[in-house]
DNA sequence: CGACTCGTTGACTCTCTTCAAGGATAGTGG
DNA sequence: CCACTATCCTTGAAGAGAGTCAACGAGTCG
């Protein structure tokens, strides 16, 4: 097996568990919520669950799409890349997200973990007929994929037309909704990315991500206690920059 | 009646057809391919078939997401502002199209008709006891915005990593794959956007959009006959500009 | 024919990138 | 325990690509 640093190993590599539905972490946010818990037996015959380490890979960009996801637990970034090896990260994943959008049958993007990861696994061609077999599993399916295609929308109005200071800021707030806990006022986002993977998802260089995070810190709208911390002081503040100048 | 050129006008003014299922242009394009010909006419109960002119607005974004359309002729595009005036267009769409990307239950985007245009309209609630009726409309639903998301990944790859070169040769590549006819090597596009609409979808000034037009065909690869129109002489070129440098 | 819109072109500016160097931290091995 | 190395992040100086500002040409409409 490959060291614990292998960008190359893939989900083929990874730890089956023998995890259920029914005590699932993510079992109201997938794209299984709404499945009676009496189905969810049946459920279970199809999916496979696994666990990955961090860097690993879990599906390719023009892959054949045999598989869909739900991330159960971890962070994951997806990601396309030019012949030149630019790079655009197009999301980051976290636990309830589904993972595994295909161009008609090929992977539109890589999807590697950021930290170690679990997922559960569906063969596609099984996943269309769990469609008809529970409709409310297609109505939540419509119901993400278009939460995810407004936040792609998002994302392209961040790349076309903001401002360096406005994409970072943008990114914090982000981070914030998603997985950040206010604590008396003072929040303190985990950063489980590193900067070359910020950069990545801003349309940036790590060099302007840097200057702006310095920027925020000097006037007192950021702290950065460490590299895997940012703790906002003025988060309405921040909001303002995301989306004004 | 506001005269031709109104930008205020929504489908409130748009001119109701009489048009059924059974005779549409995008039956078997849209989300409702797949449904059986005999369920048709209760499709058609839920449906109203609507015309609207060049200039005319659909939906707004962030207005509660009531309705969700198909395209059945013309073009349209989406779009997502900032407060002072920045505007992303994040896509154009014609003919067989899906409408009505919502956040929860806000549409996402500001939907506008390039030319003149015809839609179909469902009411949202109605729209979803129709998944759970037809399950085959959820399996193309779930198809079609996996395409969407797939084409949104695609674009902000153009936005946060290519040059303004690739971003006007990807665009054009785009839109012969979407709307071109190949007359013996010859390929005439028609484009139904102005400059303003280009720079705005590909994260460019209509100054950059000009010159780097000028420059392609300067080197060759495309004529600009009027306006309207742009004829693609190197069609292998222009792909290969599209992805690399 | 003037007024307007739209697209093109030129000159200059500026934001972000590129290139380069230096710090901080963690892991390794003598 | 402390060099030694590697990785990641920060900072600085210079350069480039696209933006801004401005003028002009072509087509359209009243």
């Amino acid at each position: 097996m490959a060291p614990f640093d292998s960008g190359k190993s893939t989900w083929k590599n990874a730890a089956l568990l023998d995890a259920t539905c029914v005590d699932c972490d993510v079992r109201n946010t997938a794209f299984c919520d709404g499945v009676p818990e009496r189905e969810l037996a049946r459920l279970e015959t199809l999916a496979t669950f696994l666990e990955i380490r961090s860097g690993e890979t879990i599906i390719n960009e023009a892959d054949p799409s045999e598989f869909i996801f739900n991330v159960t637990g971890g962070a994951v970034k997806l990601y396309k890349l030019m012949a030149d090896g630019r790079r655009q990260i197009t999301g980051f994943l976290f636990a309830g997200s589904f993972l595994g959008v295909s161009d008609h049958s090929e992977y539109a993007y890589t999807a590697e973990a950021l930290a170690p990861t679990s997922l559960c696994r569906f063969p596609r061609k099984k996943f269309e007929s769990l469609l008809a077999e529970f409709p409310t599993i297609g109505q939540r399916m419509v119901s993400i994929l278009m939460d995810d295609l407004a936040g792609a929308q998002n994302q392209m109005l961040l790349l076309g037309r903001k401002t360096a200071r406005e994409r970072v800021a943008s990114f914090l707030v982000l981070l914030s909704t998603r997985t950040g806990k206010k604590e008396q006022g003072r929040e303190v986002l985990p950063i489980p990315m590193n900067r070359v993977d910020i950069a990545d998802f801003l349309g940036l260089t790590i060099e302007t991500v840097s200057r702006t995070l310095t920027s925020l810190k000097k006037d007192n709208i950021i702290t950065i206690p460490d590299g895997g911390h940012i703790e906002i002081l003025d988060s309405d503040e921040l909001a303002a920059i995301s989306e004004h100048l």
